[in-house]
RNA sequence: GGGCGAUUGGUGUAGUCUGGAUAUCAUAUCGGCCUUCUAAGCCGAUGACAUGGGUUCGAAUCCUGUAUCGCCCA
């Protein structure tokens, strides 16, 4: 109720000035009503008890009779225990969901303009993508559409795995494969065989480093076979992102190795600032405050003893990219919680080098592990993880059979479609809808269950929304001017929702916490499911009922549309 | 050993940043609702803030001790 609450202040303001009550006494305590039966906006009282020398209940009274009359055009105000209460009226209600109606933003302004990168998915050439990397995915395409619809400059960069050591054995490996065609590459055993071969084969590994320092060098037969392993495996990439429906493709690719020439200049900026340090053959830096356990200074390594680059140097280049190249305001990580540490470290020595200052926002979104019925991390142990591919087809078949037994009727090229709106839906909002920071169990079942707080139950308001229309001989177009008259508390409730769209979209981007988004449209869907028994739209009593109720359902529908596209789920008009 | 995060009905979760009234929602269980717009639904009942201190008029929320779990520490 934040539009509620802006209206309020300024009027509240002129009364509490009368009583010598300045606003950081009083401004934050105006919130939100924890009890929504009292009202939708309250100020607590009790603690200007101790500067007013009076009982709270009587404080709230005493504002409550000099407030400002304007007010009671827009809200009811009562006071219990100390509690000064705003209830929005229907005039009110109507009015603001009138103007959210009309608009095709859905009442969502547009912030000022930002150059968002946003760093996520990131699998690894050769391999296949598996379930750990749902989250980065899933989380990072629906941040991004967000901010998008907010109008930044979002630049999704996927940061897969392309260049360092394993390579070499990969491409050897390559060289071995009888058929030397990458389409007989079968990626879930690939990285597998060669990681064999390294270890057993003596002569292999020989190679194998030999053309590490090849590819390092760009030999060209090298960076050929390179290529098309990268090649091959971003067939399997772009097959799973468009099977997801995620916003990625080749125009996101920011691979290691486009950073790979700009490591020594890492490594001379931080020289010239005398950040670095020689220790153990390896060059470090050591950033103040971090220890390791034998509480010796713990250092994020630039270069190895070998000559190659870590993980932290490509990191570093990568800021010093966004930065001067792309000339970023911020710069999210879409990363699991593991790597927590690693961004904090080299934060802080891109801050401490110069890379970057205060004017850019740097920020880790951490999430937790997607762990298995075990508890445990759910590991590619020995190629039994289920790769993403597998997840995703077979949900989409579950769906599918589900379709089948509930909606006989349904032609096959419809189910088809609808399928896999509900089948990938169910999964993305499996992730979605639950806090980023919270380790979630992998359980197929649940993950695959059309009921409770599911995306396929956000989607089922909204296919119920668009059979009302193909009863009904209004077009939903013709809704966007009508008058919408709240008469009921169900009418009411859906409302006050629906008008809260836009302050959740915004809650959501502030903490970077997409289940925010997720856990407003299904307390929408419940709402509108509510109203949806209890308000009957196409036999209500009269025409300006009927008008003003399908105004609401067009609007309801816009709503969760939006807000799953936001999520990056799709919304059948079926099911 | 140090660091980070977590702990809310039987189970899974929201709320914790920014303290406020009877703690959200789902699932499971029990009862009710289809000759009216999709019962994948609705209505009702039952049931939870890990634990000990502290701060406060007021703590799930802030501080602190403990326990348990997860992750990270060339």
């Amino acid at each position: 109720m934040r539009a509620l609450r802006n209206e309020i202040v300024p009027k509240l303001s002129v009364t509490m000035q009368k009583l010598e009550l300045n606003e950081n006494q009083w401004l934050d305590s105006l919130g939100t009503s924890t009890d929504k039966t009292h009202g939708d906006v309250t100020l607590p009282c009790h603690s200007f008890s101790k500067i007013l020398r009076k009982s709270p209940n009587d404080i709230a009274i005493e504002i409550a009779e000099n407030i400002d009359s304007d007010l009671s055009e827009i809200v009811e105000i009562n006071v219990i225990n100390g509690f000064l209460n705003f209830k929005a009226n229907n005039s009110w209600i109507s009015n603001k969901i009138s103007i959210m109606n009309s608009d095709p933003r859905l009442g969502v302004e547009l912030d000022d303009k930002k150059t968002i990168v946003i760093d996520y998915s990131s699998p690894n050439i050769a391999k296949r993508m598996h379930v750990g990397h749902l989250r980065s995915t899933v989380i990072g395409d629906a941040l991004s559409r967000i901010l998008l619809f907010k109008g930044h400059n979002v630049i999704g960069e996927n940061h897969i795995g392309d260049w360092g050591t394993p390579f070499g054995m990969l491409i050897e490996h390559f060289i071995e494969c009888e058929s030397n065609d990458v389409g007989e590459i079968d990626l879930s055993t690939f990285y597998k065989e060669a990681r064999y071969k390294f270890d057993n084969i003596d002569d292999f590994a020989i190679r194998s480093r030999k053309r590490v320092v090849k590819l390092q060098s760009k030999d060209p037969e090298t960076i050929n076979l390179w290529q098309s392993l990268i090649d091959y495996s971003l067939i399997h990439f772009n097959l799973v992102y468009i099977m997801l429906d995620v916003l990625l493709n080749d125009d996101n690719l920011a691979g290691e190795s486009i950073y790979e020439d700009l490591l020594p200049e890492v490594v001379r900026r931080l020289e010239s600032k005398n950040l670095i340090v020689e220790s153990e053959g390896a060059l470090v830096v050591f950033p103040d405050g971090w220890f390791n356990r034998e509480n010796e200074p713990l250092p994020l390594i630039i270069r190895k003893g070998d000559g190659g680059f870590n993980y932290a140097t490509t990191d570093l280049a990568c800021i010093i990219n966004r930065v001067e190249s792309i000339e970023c305001d911020e710069m999210l990580y879409v990363v699991g919680a593991e790597q927590s540490q690693h961004f904090s470290m080299v934060f802080q020595v891109a801050n401490d080098a110069g890379f970057m200052d205060d004017k850019i926002k740097a920020v880790h979104v951490p999430f937790g592990l997607v762990m298995g019925s075990d508890g445990k991390k759910l590991a590619s142990r020995e190629g039994k993880a289920i790769t993403l591919k597998e997840l995703l087809e077979e949900s989409v078949t579950r769906a599918e059979n589900l379709i089948i037994e509930k909606n006989p009727s349904m032609s096959a090229s419809v189910r088809n479609e609808v399928s896999k709106m509900i089948g990938i839906g169910a999964i993305k909002y499996a992730d979605l809808s639950i806090d980023r920071n919270k380790n979630y169990i992998f359980d197929w079942d649940k993950m695959l269950s059309f009921e409770g707080n599911t995306a396929p139950y956000l989607q089922y308001a909204h296919a119920r929304i668009c059979s009302i229309f193909r009863k009904s001989s209004i077009s939903r177009e013709s809704t966007l001017d009508s008058d919408i008259i709240v008469e009921n508390d169900f009418e009411m409730s859906l409302c006050k929702s629906l008008i809260g769209f836009s302050e959740s979209i915004d809650d959501t981007i502030s903490s970077y916490s997409p289940h925010r988004l997720a856990v407003y449209l299904h307390h929408l869907a419940q709402d509108f499911a509510s109203f949806y028994e209890n308000c009957p739209v196409l036999v209500s009593e009269d025409r300006i009922t009927m008008n003003s109720r399908l105004a609401l359902c067009n609007l309801t529908a816009r709503t969760l549309k939006t807000g799953l596209g936001l999520l990056g789920i799709e919304t059948p008009e079926k099911m």
